[in-house]
DNA sequence: GATGGCCTAATTAGGACTTCCGGTGT
DNA sequence: CACACCGGAAGTCCTAATTAGGCCAT
């Protein structure tokens, strides 16, 4: 049985599309996460008695192609031959998700998790930090108590854990899967198979972002929801709710723009060169990101379920970091701080790569502890801490630098290039280096 | 038989949407 | 005209808290 301590890769989009990797020098954001049902590990194919050598390999074995494009092509039309599927025997990543994943959210939420993103500077951050930080001085809508009948009054029931609000465990461990829509969006916005292409920040910072496909969004929103008929106009209405408890803002002036008025302080933004970035330049996602604008249904034909293909991943639980923007005005977009373009957004003033609970660590960080000696024997029922995995990567860090100064500069065959593995990092001596 | 502890099912309140609607703005 | 957006109202679903009742041991 796994331990609480133990670390449980995800593949989480090995699957995705190459094109993101596409003429971007950073290497992907990485995120990493304590993940305790074994179940996962069915789901994410890591089956605990599997020999973790060989088949955790195989399962991420990733064939380098020759032809980039033609990569990106084949994984589009995949992708695009998924999203049409609608056959009962083709468990969707995300039918998989809500049967194996959710039962143990409560666990993943509960679990202090630690992200590591590397960036082509190396670890840009890996922080154990168990505690969240509510850092709503107050909330922000003001709880209507109702009246009660005949009853003693009792403990008032764990509201939907807005920013500053933790939420009992228990909610989530009832097999039920209690995934509230802010969470759910936030997934999204963390989910690479999703941002850009369905949804995206515009303005991380300042936690706004878009519904690039609203209805594609709606339908994922459904999906997880067991409710078939939902649109974008119902969706749409529970957002609008959010306005009156303070989780969002509209953004005046742009449709299908939203803010946050929090986000996790510990908030990670995997952008390695996609969706996040774009704020600046809205039509610079290539992800079909101009395709998918606006309604990138149009780019859909009619019917197709394309959220069949996303797979995300549980939702974060973490502390918050509320905007400068006040929750009580619908505010326009903020003026944006100059954002890092080193694959990783901070927020201003501090570093957004924090303790964090998704469980999600990413093909490319698969990959590159692939090549990485030691981490090839780590076991997940073994003594791999998500610490030490950081400390790995950290480890790993030094060893690129001290690389890249021999170097003397990021050369391009560093840099990722469609159906292309990752670059192959120098393997680690010791984690412990 | 009275009492207390434990367990379980039923009840209830309330949160979080969902659905529907009429309306406005772009 | 389509779509985004708004917010009221009523409904559904789910969960936690509470209560009631049965069983058992003392």
């Amino acid at each position: 049985m796994l331990q609480q301590s133990e670390l449980i890769f995800e593949y989480a989009s090995d699957h995705f599309n190459l094109s993101q990797l596409v003429g971007h020098s950073d290497y992907p954001a990485v995120i990493v996460e304590q993940v305790p049902h074994p179940h996962l590990l069915t789901y994410t194919g890591l089956s605990p008695e599997q020999p973790q050598n060989e088949d955790h390999q195989q399962l991420l074995k990733v064939e380098p192609c020759e032809s980039g494009e033609e990569e990106i092509m084949e994984t589009l039309v995949a992708a695009d031959s998924l999203l049409n599927m609608d056959c009962a025997d083709t468990l969707s990543l995300e039918q998989h998700y809500a049967q194996a994943f959710l039962p143990s959210l409560g666990d993943v939420i509960t679990t202090p998790v630690t992200q590591v993103t590397v960036s082509a500077e190396g670890v840009v951050g890996a922080v154990d930090q168990p505690q969240w930080h509510p850092l709503h001085s107050e909330k922000p809508a003001a709880r209507l108590q109702s009246k009660k009948r005949g009853r003693k009054p009792r403990h008032r029931r764990a509201e939907s854990p807005t920013p500053n609000i933790t939420v009992k465990k228990d909610k989530y461990n009832k097999g039920g899967n209690t995934l509230y829509l802010w969470q759910f969006l936030m997934e999204l916005l963390q989910d690479r198979q999703v941002c850009p292409r369905y949804i995206k920040w515009t303005d991380p910072q300042a936690g706004i972002f878009k519904l690039v496909n609203s209805k594609a969004v709606a339908r994922l929103w459904g999906k997880h929801k067991n409710k078939p008929d939902m649109n974008y106009e119902t969706m749409g209405r529970a957002l609008r709710y959010y306005y009156q408890r303070g989780i969002l803002n509209k953004v005046e002036g742009q449709r299908l723009v939203y803010q946050f008025t929090s986000l996790p302080q510990d908030m990670i933004y995997i952008t390695d060169g996609e969706g996040t970035k774009e704020e600046d330049e809205d039509h610079d996602n290539s992800c079909n990101d101009e395709g998918a604008s606006e309604d990138s249904d149009s780019t859909m034909s009619s019917g197709q379920s394309d959220e069949e293909e996303l797979g995300f991943h549980p939702p974060p639980k973490k502390s918050f970091v509320s905007f400068p923007a006040a929750p009580a005005a619908r505010t326009k977009a903020a003026p944006r701080p100059a954002a890092p373009r080193d694959g990783v957004l901070r927020p201003s003033g501090s570093s957004l790569i924090q303790e964090q609970h998704l469980p999600i660590v990413s093909a490319e960080m698969l990959r590159t502890l692939q090549n990485l000696q030691k981490v090839q024997s780590l076991q997940p029922a073994g003594h791999a801490s998500v610490f030490q995995t950081a400390q790995l990567l950290g480890s790993l860090c030094e060893r690129q630098a001290a690389t890249e100064g021999a170097a003397d500069s990021p050369s391009a065959e560093e840099k990722p290039h469609p159906g292309q593995r990752p670059p192959q990092l120098v393997p680690l001596a010791s984690p412990n280096q």
